[in-house]
DNA sequence: CTAGGGTTAG
């Protein structure tokens, strides 16, 4: 106290944050002084013997505890003052300590009913979330109790309303009773319809209201801005200023968010400063949502600092700073937040364990992914059970677990879409596209699930992924049935669906439809040109983007660099590397670096690439090593190929796929020692080669093959189709290059496995289930092998086909005996 | 003594 007011004369000299932080410091001081002095009050009074001197009025502003209440009644009843008005009291009290059943008994108790006390037990059920209970307790006091329900009655009841049959029924009820022009109701029954989404109905309301005070304009305001009309939010609060009415804290907690839905930060800096300004930077809300507000803008610091200065702290705070560290791609701060709110006292709830969920698969913790799933197995959360269920789902999709994941979604009691979208994109995220598309189908069956955006962007990547361009394309027009194709994340969705089944021009016409100011569907676009072998056009559309003033990303640059990389534009590439950086302050990662080794190497220049890797600031991982090592592979270089390979498999030891790039470099120059040297530690490590398969859609089905796989119903015909190409195109020139097995087996086996690849069953299948000189298109989840490679081009001009291999890396285009990458890939 | 408007979400 002495130094409190110490500071109040020091106050003159202090600063506006220091003035507001005072007062809030005295604000909170005295709601805690006072909260001590009436529980000693309590104690004290109870302990007096003479009754007749007790003042209850003052005793039931003392309790603080529910054993006060509960010593209360006792003492109400000895005194025999067990009346309606005290005992509505009680029921307050009760509810205020979250104990329903007591306030029931309570009420019960109560001899002649007054409105007052069925008030308050209609309060008591709405604050425990009792909704549900609310609503038919209203109506027992409607038709049963013989009273008439006052205007206290009503917000409550309308809180309670949880649809919008039950609202519009309760809407009756007080036109017939006439309290419509009531500034209390007429600001719940504004939040009721903008609950629903009826923002006309809440609308017409609020332009009809006689009176209006500020939380009539704040119920309006917020109707706007949680149904993300945000440009309307602002424009209410402009005419409410115009008033002259100023905002307050609910104001500012109302529109802080939209802030961020509008990516306005300017808007809520102002809103900040208003805040400081008048002194409610401190508030709890008012802090909570600034917090929000700042990290979904990105801007982490400034979350920090209200974070830090708030003097109070409730949970919401806490979930807002773990989320905003979780959402800005820093689990480990987020975590240790977690950690230091347990420390502080403070239980997780519903929205914690959101965010916990997805720190969790952050860190691809198995462990703690089973026992955070545990923990909320233990517990129900009725409502938002659906909620935290599919961010279970989530998690185990994204630590990869996919089975988990799915035992988790089969286990939800109610299934929501959001549940189907997740587990959907779950399996294509993971490459599994066709247990995406099986999952789409059967919510396809499912008549009460409607799809929504979030189905489309999950399930057009799976169709992508395999190349279901006919099953994209049925997709793409319930996509236009739905109104939706103007969506930014869906049109791009198709671009890259169509780009990615080689359907350029369509993808392209597509592109110009879909909305382009941000940099998504650009990236897209030019990643389909650069697969395509298209470099120059990326390059122009590029230039095209900048023209338009739409900013470039890291993303930008990735498609940007892999489509020079593809086309062999050296220069280019490097131009592209150096603006990046300088003009537009990029700093290049990890992708950006294992593009430019490509590039570089791929032209040749094994050296440059080498010094790049050198002068890189990150630790190069296994893709930029790898990359160089394809470079020698390419260009014959066995030695430094050795070198490379040292480097490549201390980073990264367990992927065959490098294995057998190294063995391909000895077995191309003959080097049998080196080759067998290769298998030996392959073996001995135990490694499993990643199982390569490719697809091919047929009359709206997908076949997938996978190497040396003869389970096909069509497998002999497939063989016997192969072994006839073989020998044709034998005569046309072509020769078997075994260098690309890596199995320890004699010369006419690896002429067979080499046939049995999965591209060559898959094109195979093609050529005996289309008709003749019909194109063919397959699809590869590994790099093309160079003998397919080579034997694709005879095959194609053998049979008079176009053939399309799309590999993990880029198109190839057969046709006539050439391939459009020209065999620089 | 009882009532309205506000922050965090898959």
């Amino acid at each position: 106290m002495t130094s409190m007011s110490y500071t109040c004369r020091l106050l003159p000299t202090c600063n506006e944050t220091k003035v507001s932080k005072f007062l809030h410091l005295i604000q909170s001081s005295c709601q805690l002084f006072s909260t001590v002095a009436n529980s000693l009050q309590f104690d004290s009074w109870e302990h007096r013997d003479e009754e007749k001197d007790v003042d209850f009025n003052l005793l039931f502003r003392s309790c603080t505890k529910l054993h006060h209440v509960k010593r209360l009644q006792a003492r109400l009843l000895v005194s025999g003052r067990a009346e309606s008005f005290f005992l509505s009291r009680l029921v307050n009290l009760y509810a205020h300590f979250g104990d329903v059943s007591f306030a029931e008994k309570a009420f019960n108790h109560i001899p002649n009913k007054d409105i007052y006390a069925w008030n308050s037990m209609v309060s008591a059920y709405v604050g425990n979330g009792r909704f549900y209970k609310t609503v038919a307790f209203f109506y027992e006091l409607l038709y049963a109790s013989g009273l008439r329900p006052d205007c206290y009655t009503i917000p409550p009841v309308l809180k309670a309303c949880k649809d919008i049959v039950n609202g519009k029924k309760v809407h009756c009820s007080i036109l017939k009773m006439g309290f419509e022009w009531d500034v209390y109701v007429g600001a719940s029954l504004i939040n009721m319809y903008s609950r629903f989404g009826s923002l006309e109905a809440a609308r017409m309301l609020f332009d009809h209201m006689p009176v209006r005070d500020r939380a009539s304009w704040n119920a309006m305001i917020s109707a706007y801005c949680q149904n993300r009309n945000g440009a309307e939010a602002l424009r209410v609060v402009e005419i409410m200023r115009a008033e002259g009415i100023r905002m307050d804290a609910v104001t500012i907690a109302s529109v802080l968010p939209i802030c961020a839905q509008l990516d306005d930060i300017v808007t809520g800096k102002l809103m900040h400063l208003y805040a400081i300004k008048c002194g409610l930077e401190f508030g709890l809300f008012v802090s909570n949502a600034l917090i929000d507000m700042y990290a979904k803008l990105s801007t982490l610091g400034h979350a920090r600092r209200v974070f830090d200065q708030m003097m109070e702290r409730d949970i919401v705070s806490w979930n807002s700073i773990i989320s905003a560290y979780e959402q800005n791609e820093d689990p480990i701060t987020a975590r240790s937040f977690f950690d230091k709110m347990q420390q502080a006292g403070i239980g997780p709830d519903f929205y914690t364990l959101i965010s916990l969920s997805s720190i969790v698969a952050k860190f691809c913790d198995y462990r703690h992914a089973r026992s955070l799933h545990g923990f909320i197995m233990r517990r129900s959360w009725c409502a938002e059970e659906v909620v935290i269920g599919n961010a279970i789902v989530d998690m185990y999709a994204k630590i990869g677990d996919l089975d988990s994941a799915r035992a988790a979604f089969e286990w939800l009691h109610i299934k929501d879409v959001v549940s189907w979208n997740t587990m959907i994109s779950g399996y294509a995220q993971n490459g599994l596209a066709s247990e995406a598309i099986e999952l789409y189908r059967m919510m396809e069956d499912c008549e009460e699930m409607i799809p929504n955006q979030g189905t489309w962007v999950s399930i057009l990547p799976a169709y992508s992924h395999v190349g279901a361009l006919q099953q994209g394309m049925r997709t793409h027009g319930t996509v236009l049935k739905n109104g939706l194709y103007l969506d930014v994340y869906i049109g791009t969705c198709l671009v890259d669906l169509y780009g990615k089944c080689g359907k350029l021009d369509d993808a392209l016409s597509l592109f110009h439809e879909v909305p382009r100011e941000s940099s998504i569907p650009w990236n897209a676009m030019i990643s389909c040109l650069g697969v395509h072998g298209g470099g120059e056009k990326a390059l122009k559309l590029f230039r095209e983007m900048l023209a338009e003033g739409v900013q470039p990303d890291r993303v930008t640059f990735v498609s940007l660099l892999s489509a020079c990389s593809h086309s062999g534009l050296v220069s280019d590439g490097q131009q592209c590397f150096e603006t990046m950086q300088e003009k537009y302050g990029i700093k290049p990662n990890m992708q950006h670096y294992s593009c430019m080794v490509d590039l570089l190497g791929r032209a040749g220049h094994l050296d440059k690439a080498y010094s790049l890797i050198k002068s890189m600031p990150l630790q190069p991982d296994a893709a930029v090593w790898g990359a160089l090592l394809a470079a020698c592979r390419l260009h014959g270089n066995s030695q430094f190929g050795k070198y490379v390979s040292d480097h490549l498999f201390e980073v990264e030891s367990e992927n065959v796929g490098y294995y057998v790039l190294l063995s391909n470099i000895y077995a191309h120059i003959g080097n049998r020692d080196g080759v067998t040297k290769v298998r030996t530690s392959v073996r001995d490590k135990g490694l499993k080669k990643t199982p390569g398969w490719s697809s091919i859609e047929v009359n709206n089905n997908v076949d997938v093959f996978y190497s040396g796989n003869q389970t096909h119903p069509k497998s002999d015909e497939i063989y016997e189709e192969l072994r006839a190409l073989t020998e044709k195109i034998k005569t046309l020139g072509y020769v078997t290059d075994i260098s690309y097995v890596l199995q320890d087996v004699e010369e006419d086996e690896k002429e067979h496995i080499l046939m049995g690849h999965s591209e060559r069953l898959a094109i195979a299948y093609g050529i005996i289930s289309t008709p003749p000189r019909n194109p063919i298109r397959i699809f590869k989840n590994l790099r093309v092998c160079g003998d397919c490679h080579n034997a694709t081009k005879f095959i194609s001009k053998l049979t008079e086909r176009e053939i399309t291999v799309r590999d993990s890396n880029r198109f190839h285009h057969f046709k006539d005996g050439i391939c459009s990458c020209g065999d620089y890939w």
